[in-house]
DNA sequence: TAGATTGTTAATCGATTAACAATC
DNA sequence: TAGATTGTTAATCGATTAACAATC
C-alpha cells in the first residue's frame, strides 16, 4: 500500500472530480499546469501529488483515464463497502436517496430509527428498520461502517451501540464530538460548521477588498 | 479584525462544539490540556489557537462562556446571513428542514427549482419558488449567499446565474468544481468525497493493525 | 507560598514552492 | 533536434510541538 501524505489524500477526490469532467469532454491527456489551474494550486504540487501513480508522460502530461483508475484504486472506490445508517430524519433520508454514493463504493444496506412512525417506509430503495434490530443485523451481515444522522443528543448513544455491535468506522453527521475507542475510525461531517467557514471567508474577502480599494489597488491582475 | 491562520479557523467550529457541550454540563472553566484531549490535538496548539481571545486565566484555564462568545463573534454566528437555495431535491430539502443552521447565523429565505412539480411546496417553513424569479429576488432582497444543491450537470449554470444576479458567496454541494470570478467565495461540500476519505482511513487503520499484530505489538497503551 | 496553567519564544516537523536535470 | 513537460531535489514557508518564564 502506497503511503501518501494526508494533504495529498484530501486532494484526491478533487483530482477525481476534475479528471472525470475532462474525460467526459473527451480529453486524453492533461498537463500539471492545466490541472493546477483548475484546482487552484501550484503545478509542482500537482506533479508531486501524482508522481507515485506513474501515469505522467514527459511532454504530453498525465493520461486522464489511467490517472482516474489509480485514484479510484487508492480510494477503494471499486470495491463496494456496505453501511448501515441510523436516523431516518430529513438528512438521513437525503443520504438514502442520493445516487452519487455508489460511484464512491458506498452501499447503504438499510436504515434504522427508534421512531415507530419512520420505521417501515423505504427511501431510494432502502428500508427503514426498527433500531432494535440494529446490533443483530450488524453482526449477521458483518457491517463495518455506520452512518450517524440522528440529532446531537442521541449521537453518542448511537455511536456506543454501533461500536458494541462491531462497527469500526463511523461517518458522523451529528454536531458532536463522539467518544469512541482508538481502534474506531470517525469522520465528522458538520454541515453547519462548513457554513460558518464560508461566511468567515466571505467576511474576510469583503474586508480585504475594502482595504485594497482604500489603498488604491486597481484590482488588475496578469 | 483579528487575522487567524487558516488551520486555526478550521478548528474553531470544533472548539465551539466542545465548549458548548461543556457549558451544557455546567462547566465554568476548562484547561488547554482537557480541551486538547477532547480535540485530539496538542495542548500547546490549543493555547496558541485560543491565546488571541484573552479568555484564559492562569491557574484555572479558559472561561467556557466567554470563549464561546469570542468564537461566535469571530465566526459571525450572531448576525444572521440570508441565503437562497437552488435545487429542491432531497439534499436541498434536507438542508431546508435542518434546524441547526440558525445557531450558526444562516437563514435560508427561499428555495428555487426549475422543476414545476417541486415549485409551490414548503419545507421547514421555506417556500420553493420557480427559478425564473431567482435573479430578481436576489437583487431586491440583496441576498449575497447562494446554496447549490442541484445535480452536477446543472451546477455550473446555476452558479453563473447566481454570480450574474449578485451573489458573492456560494456553498456548493454539487460534485463539480465551479468556475467563478475571483471575487466570489466558494466552499465545496462533497459528501461522497468525505466518505471516500473515511474508507481510506479505515483501510489504512486495518492495515496498520494487521502489521502491528504481525510484529507482536500487544496493543496495550497507557 | 507552592503549584498549576497560561502565553509565547524557539525548535521541529511537514507541506508547498522553486528550480532544474532527465526525457520523450 | 528543439521544446515541452515530468519527476525530484533543494529551498521556503507555515503550522505544530517543546520548553519555559510569567503569573495568579
Amino acid at each position: 500500500m502506497i503511503r501518501l501524505n494526508a494533504a495529498t489524500v484530501e486532494r484526491l477526490p478533487r483530482y477525481f472530480q476534475i479528471l472525470r469532467a475532462l474525460r467526459a469532454r473527451g480529453r486524453e491527456y492533461v498537463s500539471s499546469e492545466h490541472l493546477a489551474r483548475l484546482l487552484k494550486v501550484d503545478p509542482s504540487l500537482v506533479r508531486k501529488d501524482l508522481a507515485w501513480m506513474d501515469s505522467g508522460l514527459q511532454k504530453v502530461g498525465y493520461h486522464v483515464a489511467s490517472t482516474l483508475e489509480k485514484i479510484e484504486g487508492v480510494l477503494g472506490m471499486h470495491n463496494t463497502k456496505e453501511a448501515f445508517l441510523v436516523g431516518a430524519g430529513s438528512l438521513g433520508r437525503a443520504l438514502m436517496g442520493y445516487r452519487g454514493f455508489s460511484e464512491y463504493g458506498l452501499k447503504i444496506l438499510a436504515a434504522f430509527d427508534i421512531d415507530e412512525w419512520k420505521v417501515g417506509g423505504t427511501v431510494g430503495g432502502i428500508e427503514v428498520l426498527p433500531m432494535s434490530k440494529f446490533a443483530d443485523l450488524v453482526r449477521r451481515l458483518n457491517v463495518r461502517i455506520g452512518i450517524v444522522t440522528v440529532p446531537a443528543e442521541a449521537a453518542q448513544a448511537v455511536a456506543d451501540e454501533m461500536v458494541t455491535a462491531g462497527v469500526v468506522a463511523i461517518w458522523n453527521f451529528a454536531p458532536v464530538t463522539l467518544d469512541v475507542p482508538d481502534n474506531v475510525v470517525v469522520r465528522n461531517e458538520n454541515l453547519a460548521a462548513g457554513f460558518a467557514l464560508l461566511s468567515y471567508e466571505l467576511e474576510r474577502a469583503l474586508n480585504i477588498r475594502r482595504s485594497e480599494t482604500a489603498s488604491g489597488d486597481d484590482g488588475i491582475e496578469n
